[in-house]
DNA sequence: CATTTTTGTTAATGTAAGGTTAAAAGGGGA
DNA sequence: TCCCCTTTTAACCTTACATTAACAAAAATG
């Protein structure tokens, strides 16, 4: 079977700059696509699904925080890769904030660049070993669509999840009648681990259990200082 | 509960530096070890657990490269990050090649470590979910589950276990019918040895007696200055 | 056999985590 | 701008846990 290519979006307005480094990637690989600002990425990103997004963080109309942003809004986990002239601190603080897998300062050695793509997507490709598109779930007497986030018990009239409460009952069903970290839920869903984003979690646990409460084999038990299962009683 | 401090291994032959860098780092809620060169970083990574490795590049005896690989003949999984005075290239190339997580040019700003060691543990603990079945138990007529913290009897109602409890008891199992030593409860689940914590041990002695009742085949007993064994009798 | 050390057990205490509800704060359209 | 929906923050209460104290019993010591 041939290899599926590795794709890369590369958001990067020095034309250049961009060009060369497209075909370098291009020379080593890589499917890349090549977008010369944030809007045209974003695009280009809806369109297409990638296995790592490379992001000039500097560029007119939008930068790469901003669209890194609402690259996360619609994909919790592809790879960002930052590229920054500055080295300031504040830049790669709130890069890895947004949820940056690494940031290369320019100029940078494109030996190095590779080295690094090529272990953040081996690592992601380890990860994602079984959360491949999964969508749908059947929880008791519940269907949970994930992508259209509605939640229906018995084919009743479908409830309506917020993105919040929607990427929370999908974690907990995706590990169905097992621990789901509280870490794991605050770093997927939340992106940041700390006493508010906790207590947050713990308000749409109150919120997850009230809509599950029409089938009284579902629940959702605590595991003291663990996190939280999803149990279905038969 | 106290949550639990991730540990740090930090290997470092300067002692200013890896001074400073340890109390800064201990400052941020981390349990750090620090080793003043590679020998005696080996031997402390030998004999505990950490969840992350800062080797210096540059050490006598042993540089980090070097000990990174014997580590990684241990424990494939450890998360490593490289301290380098040299921007060089092949460096940072090598250190990748080792198994390295990320790297730093020193000198370096300090929030970035931490932002840079957050991200690194926070990955780890996503990737580690399903390693299952060395978490269950059969003690007599129990089932132990000790990832889940519950305890059953002949399939009857789940008795939560608190996370001493099931630490304990789990340690217990694993020595079944043999010697479990005290000292070895107190180091790994207490990690401190004194009256108290001793005590506090003895507690929980008393309250797993009392949970194992239910089977008069199963009992804890002790061996006097020794520690304890769990018996199953036939 | 008296005394010290170790262990058994129960109860009290203090602290941290979680449950729940409501109010405040954001944030994107109309 | 205002409104609506979502999310966060705050507040208050309950439960879970670990530690410590206190006293009894057993085992070792000499």
């Amino acid at each position: 079977m041939e290899e599926q290519k590795k794709r890369i979006l590369l958001v990067e307005d020095d034309p250049n700059f961009g060009t060369v480094l497209k075909d370098y990637l291009m020379m080593n690989d890589y499917e890349v696509t090549h977008a010369k600002n944030g809007m045209e990425g974003f695009e280009k990103f809806k369109k297409d699904d990638f296995d790592l997004c490379i992001l000039d963080v500097m560029m007119p109309y939008k930068d790469g925080f901003t669209l890194a942003k609402e690259i996360r809004e619609k994909n919790t986990d592809v790879p960002i890769i930052f590229l920054t002239a500055k080295t300031m601190k504040e830049d790669v603080l709130r890069g890895y904030k947004v949820g940056a897998d690494d940031y290369l300062n320019k100029p940078f050695d494109s030996e190095v660049l590779l080295m690094k793509i090529k272990a953040i997507i081996q690592r992601k490709a380890t990860e994602t070993i079984s959360d491949s598109k999964q969508f749908e779930f059947k929880i008791g007497g519940f269907d949970l669509n994930s992508k259209l986030r509605f939640l229906r018990y018995n084919d009743g009239e479908p409830v309506k999840l917020s993105p919040k409460e929607n990427e929370l009952l999908r974690l907990l069903a995706l590990h169905e009648n097992d621990l789901m970290p509280r870490e794991l839920a605050l770093t997927k869903i939340w992106r940041d681990d700390n006493y508010f984003t906790s207590r947050s979690m713990d308000v749409y646990i109150a919120k997850l259990r009230k809509y599950l409460k029409l089938d009284e084999k579902v629940e959702i038990l605590n595991i003291h200082g663990e996190g939280f299962r999803l149990v279905i009683n038969t």
